[in-house]
DNA sequence: CATGGGATTGACT
DNA sequence: GTCAATCCCATGC
């Protein structure tokens, strides 16, 4: 349980990007009963074409642009659900993506979601932990200090995990940016090698 | 109103 | 390694 482990407040996400993403590898991302600890987060920022924000205010990236400590859930490739927390202040278009987690409480309800049994498949991506979680669009704007998904502060021992950057994954632009942060060495990454 | 592409995943060669 | 699935929405006519 993570008795110990205190919500974030919005403030923690009051800051430059490049600042949020970092440490938020190593904090508990939960939804209901199941929860795991970020080990894989890649930061996006409006002045940048790799971003969602880089277009402007439209219907789709309002989110994007509000308060930080929103979640922005967005549809990726007509299927998948991916989450990200909106950093820096409201008018500014950053965000950081939740790439992976390492499942830490709800694994059976998560096989059950996933339709698969290896604890390293179930939310070793974008897309997986979302459908892990249960996360839906409808959660698109919801407030991570409040709930029903939350991030808390890492638990003892993991506030010190040595962090990796790397390039971020999948984009056609701006790809070269080293804005991916991985927790080192973690066997539950999107990919080998963070 | 029609078209095209995407911060992905899983199945298949 | 390749490739289709599938839908929101940005863009252009």
């Amino acid at each position: 349980m993570s008795a110990l482990a205190e919500v974030l407040p919005a403030a923690f996400y009051d800051r430059p990007v490049l600042e949020v993403a970092p440490d938020l590898v190593g904090c508990e991302l939960r939804h209901g009963e199941c929860a795991g600890v970020i080990v894989e987060a890649e930061a996006y920022h409006q002045s940048e074409p790799g971003s969602h924000a880089y277009i402007g205010v439209r219907p789709r990236t309002r989110t994007l642009f509000g308060r930080p400590g929103l979640a922005y859930v967005y549809r990726s490739y007509g299927i998948h659900a991916c989450i990200n927390a909106v950093t820096e202040h409201e008018g500014i278009g950053a965000a950081v993506l939740i790439r992976a987690l390492e499942p830490i409480e709800g694994l059976d309800l998560m096989r059950a979601r996933r339709g698969l049994e290896p604890v390293e498949a179930l939310c070793s991506g974008p897309g997986k932990l979302t459908q892990a979680l249960g996360i839906e669009l409808r959660q698109d704007g919801s407030d991570l200090a409040e709930g029903p998904i939350t991030i808390s502060e890492p638990m003892p021992g993991w506030g010190e995990a040595e962090i990796a950057a790397g390039m971020r994954i999948g984009l056609t632009k701006a790809a070269e940016l080293p804005w991916r942060f991985c927790l080192s060495g973690s066997r539950f990454l999107s990919r080998r090698a963070g």
